[in-house]
DNA sequence: TGCTATTCTATTGTACACAATTATTTTGTG
DNA sequence: CACAAAATAATTGTGTACAATAGAATAGCA
């Protein structure tokens, strides 16, 4: 697909538009089903990095999600008033804040896992699709342009 | 891929993060380029649209978009104050609002033209790869599942 | 040891998104 | 025609995103 200079401007040629409506879509599907778990889908993201790997700062976990403080910071005050995780500063280095999963948190895992396996199977032929690969490598190459 | 349940809520096997990722990544590589226009990456694309298709009202720039009237309205108010575009009630039928592009949002149309070319130089082999068009065809079936 | 640069989180300000609701106008039907 | 239903924008309330800045703490170096 080699383009004109009059259609280089028309929005169904634009990758960006395609990726931004895609995403929306997708998440507009999620978030009433992660409302049934007190997540919205930021916050299941957020869940999804820590349930891996728990006790991390906060720039660590902005690096997993592609997220900076001002978006986090708020973000985890919330779900630290929702008990599902405690913020507390490093002793070693009093500059970092260390996030740490409660129990109540710990245990939202489960049953996350049963209410979002309706959208997984969904979703299931995308994952099986080279679309997926391709996705994950685009991500890649955006942090090098 | 057919994962194991304790696969299933990996970050990286979630479709909807590299969606969602990918296009926030794309936006943040726009909004500063978009700047010198006075554009944002939302009323960029609201342009495109209009020079597409001038004249047409807010809910089918909004099918267009994908953006229903809470993100519209405040978003066409502003570009009506930046004098890129006039909003008006159709004589015809009082509900409806029609959008016409002033001259100023006409001519900016070949100046943006020039400020993108070089990021779309960037994604031409996105646009190119199989890719883009499995992008397309999954917004059709996210909006019928 | 001081001093400067760097790292890390928090804050501020701007700009979306979207569900839910409201208000207005039009349409369709008995 | 009257009135219920539908269509259309606007409003309200909540939740992100992110650039830019600030502020505190640490690291690195003369």
């Amino acid at each position: 697909m080699d383009l004109a200079n009059d259609e280089l401007l028309k929005l169904d040629n634009e990758v960006g538009f395609a990726l931004y409506a895609c995403s929306k879509g997708l998440i507009r599907k999620y978030n009433p089903v992660l409302e049934r778990l007190g997540l919205t889908y930021t916050s299941y993201l957020a869940m999804l990095a820590l349930w891996e790997q728990d006790g991390i700062s906060v720039s660590e976990l902005g690096k997993k999600l592609y997220l900076d403080s001002g978006t986090l910071t708020p973000l985890l005050k919330k779900m630290e008033k929702q008990g599902l995780l405690q913020r507390r500063r490093d002793r070693e280095d009093e500059r970092i804040v260390l996030i740490a999963l409660t129990p109540k948190g710990r245990d939202l895992q489960a049953k996350t896992e049963r209410t979002v396996s309706a959208l997984n199977n969904t979703l299931r032929l995308l994952r099986e699709s080279s679309l997926f690969s391709d996705l994950k490598r685009l991500l890649g190459e955006l942090y090098e342009i």
